[in-house]
RNA sequence: GGGUCGGUGCCCGAGUGGCCAAAGGGGAUGGGCUGUAAACCCAUUGGCGUAAGCCUACGUUGGUUCGACUCCAACCCGGCCCA
């Protein structure tokens, strides 16, 4: 690994939005160097959604350049947070999650988190807040909460908006940041990684560091990704991210739907690819924009699936898509023999989610039968084995008769 | 606690007794153009029913009325102002 201060730095500053601050950054990453102590590196992770997505990669892969360089990955499950009903998603207040499931839920990111990370065991520590948090008394809450100032807390942006807007801002919201800060007094952080939105929290850290004697954590702050609609942030709720967990061919197709624009983004941050190689990608005089897109696919679905898969996926895709054949896997629907209404077969098939939407879809011509256009939504159809329904461009079924 | 405004379909938002499954926009889906890109264009967007039509839906519960998203009452939730 890289010796040099100044290359670390260079490395750990692609793909972030802000360090606060640098100097400081430096200043451990050359203690650590002399001294050998690992630098202690956190994050905070919220339990109450389990499946990752490309999203929370951004920040975990920035995680894992610290592991590889030496230095240890704390990460905190918000157990605590999230068993009284963490506020941080702007507007409504998320329910309150059992134990049992927040540990399921953990179990769940762990297994998908380290796909990314180093699970080795002198690099990664896992703690829950609980195990503090839990035991404080309100007097302890009430001299925490001491340390911040109401102006203070409303300079936080979302609450800023909400308070402007006329939206509700619970008092118990408040408490958040200085529970995560807290988090990072106990677990004695070094830096703190998180998306932009963490910001405030992640200084709030400092600030409790420093009334208790410990140097200031180092905050880190990556970019919120942006999903595939090119406009929110990637969210499982809003549909519009790729999952860890996604299928080859499903990563690599969304990874296509990409708009050209948000290539070099994703480039940055989800490869490594150099960026003077990002500079000639994304330049369409130099590459054709779905050439380069098409490496984008394959470099991530290969960092998954490894580089067979990325390649098939890619094949696939070419065949269905650009050429219009049939995908080689095609989900298998059993039937009886009876004869049955167009619109139901659809239903039948879950290619619609109803029967008006099945009429709807035959009505505008969007559905087929062994590539035969359908027309009416009552055409009465004798099911055979093998027969392809399809609606649209990307949903088949292959019949499979019962006798 | 008092006053006041408001709660509508996935979201935003119009509607203020029948013409309302509810304007408009966003999103989503299907189609066109393409590189399953963007932009743009067209269509669709509660459920059931072959259809006529029926059912469910406008915070909750009751009421007035031939008829209520629209009027009344109570309740629940939220904003703002006052204390």
């Amino acid at each position: 690994m890289a010796n040099n201060i100044a290359e670390q730095i260079k490395l750990l500053r692609r793909g972030t939005v802000e360090i606060y601050t640098e100097a400081e950054l430096v200043e451990k990453l050359a203690e650590a160097a002399k001294t050998g102590r690992q630098l202690r590196i956190k994050l905070g992770l919220d339990p109450t959604s389990p499946d990752i997505h490309l999203g929370h990669t951004v920040v975990l892969r920035k995680m894992r350049q610290f592991q590889d360089l030496g230095h240890k990955a704390v990460l905190i499950i918000g157990d605590y947070t999230a068993r009284i009903g963490d506020p941080t998603g702007q507007s409504t207040t998320r329910p309150m999650l059992e134990p049992a499931q927040i540990e399921e839920n953990a179990k769940t990111y762990f297994q998908q988190a380290g796909k990314i990370l180093d699970t080795s065991e002198n690099k990664l520590e896992i703690r829950h807040n609980s195990e503090w948090l839990a035991d404080l008394r309100l007097a302890d809450i009430i001299k925490l909460a001491g340390n911040m100032t109401v102006a203070r807390m409303l300079e936080r942006d979302t609450f800023e908006i909400r308070y402007k807007k006329g939206e509700p801002i619970g008092t118990h919201e408040f408490l958040y940041p200085l529970m995560q800060g807290y988090d990072s007094v106990m677990v004695k952080s070094d830096v703190e990684l998180g998306g932009t939105d963490q910001t405030f929290n992640n200084l709030v850290g400092r600030d409790l560091q420093r009334v208790n004697g410990q140097k200031p954590q180092v905050v880190i702050t990556t970019p919120i990704l942006v999903g595939l609609d090119g406009k929110e942030k990637m969210s499982k709720s809003k549909g519009n991210y790729i999952g860890v967990t996604d299928e080859p061919n499903n990563m690599f197709g969304k990874v296509m739907s990409i708009s050209d624009e948000m290539m070099e983004n994703y480039f940055t941050l989800l490869t490594d690819v150099p960026s003077e190689k990002i500079a000639e990608l994304v330049n369409s005089n130099k590459t054709h924009p779905k050439e380069a897109k098409v490496l984008l696919g394959k470099t991530i679905v290969s960092q998954f699936y490894g580089q067979q898969s990325a390649q098939a996926a890619a094949v696939e895709f070419d065949k269905v898509f650009a050429q219009g054949q049939l995908p080689e896997e095609i989900p298998e629907v059993e039937i009886s023999a009876e004869p049955i209404a167009a619109s139901k077969l659809l239903v039948h098939c879950k290619l619609v989610s109803s029967g008006s939407d099945a009429k709807r879809m035959i009505k505008q011509s969007a559905a087929s039968i062994d590539n035969e256009k359908l027309n009416d939504p009552n055409a009465v159809i004798i099911p055979k084995n093998g027969m392809i329904v399809r609606v649209g461009k990307r949903n088949f079924a292959r019949l499979k008769v019962n006798p």
